[in-house]
DNA sequence: GCGACAG
DNA sequence: ATCTTGTCGC
């Protein structure tokens, strides 16, 4: 159902990896969606002991929130976690998760960055592009400073790297900390924080990542 | 050279 | 990410 692009081979190096981050990095388009999506997937990978690991994708429909389709898919690690390759270990699991779903989703909402990246080439780019897929970032912590944005629900401030905009800090709760919102693929980041904030209703960080990380704790 | 550094 | 007690709040 789902087609990922044969654009590369898993590296075993570092300097493998950043020269393929280099090279798919102009791959990336930033624009605001056609239409206002119905689905979005949500994804995390759980680690257990040794080199095991959980990869999960669900899919959600935004405007109930119902669970509509999950994939659990247990694995192993492949590559160190290094700051700034943070895609050469999840990614793999996760594609694989990706090609068994049943209902393919119209945005991908990874746990992690996307433009918000040194390379300006974070996990989200990295799924978004291999899927060609809209996708976004939603990282628990950014990659650089930032300012706090005040503490009301939908407060935000930019998220500056060298001296680009690369993302927000996104206040989805009051009382809460931030999270950090990027572009992956085929968005824009008004788009992105507002899916964000929708699918945040409630707590810090949003409902598709909320299952996808439950559900990786238990299986 | 040293520290910092998504999950 | 994961290892972990108690505690505050709904």
């Amino acid at each position: 159902m789902l087609k990922i692009r044969d654009l590369h081979s898993w590296p075993s190096t570092e300097s493998e990896a950043v020269a393929i981050q280099q090279r798919l990095r102009p791959l990336v388009r930033v624009e605001t969606p056609t239409a206002t999506p119905r689905t979005a997937a949500g994804l995390d990978v759980a680690y257990r002991d040794g080199d095991a690991l959980v990869a999960v994708v669900t899919v959600l429909d935004i405007a109930t929130l119902a669970v509509l389709d999950s994939v659990v898919l247990r694995s192993t690690t492949t590559f160190p976690y290094v700051p700034g390759l943070f895609a050469f270990r999840e990614a793999p699991a996760l594609l694989r998760a990706l090609e068994r779903l049943t209902v393919l989703p119209d945005v991908l909402l990874c746990d992690g960055q996307g433009l918000a990246h040194p390379r300006r080439f974070g996990l989200a780019c990295h799924l978004g592009v291999l899927t060609e897929l809209p996708s976004i970032g939603v990282g628990k912590t950014p990659m650089g400073p930032f300012d706090a944005p005040e503490d009301v629900r939908g407060a935000w401030t930019p998220l500056a790297l060298d001296n680009d905009v690369v993302g927000r800090a996104l206040r989805t709760q009051a009382g809460v900390k931030p999270v950090f919102v990027s572009v992956g693929h085929r968005y824009d980041l008004d788009a992105a924080c507002a899916l964000v904030l929708r699918l945040a209703p409630r707590y810090r960080l949003p409902e598709t990542t909320r299952t996808a990380d439950h559900l990786g704790r238990i299986n």
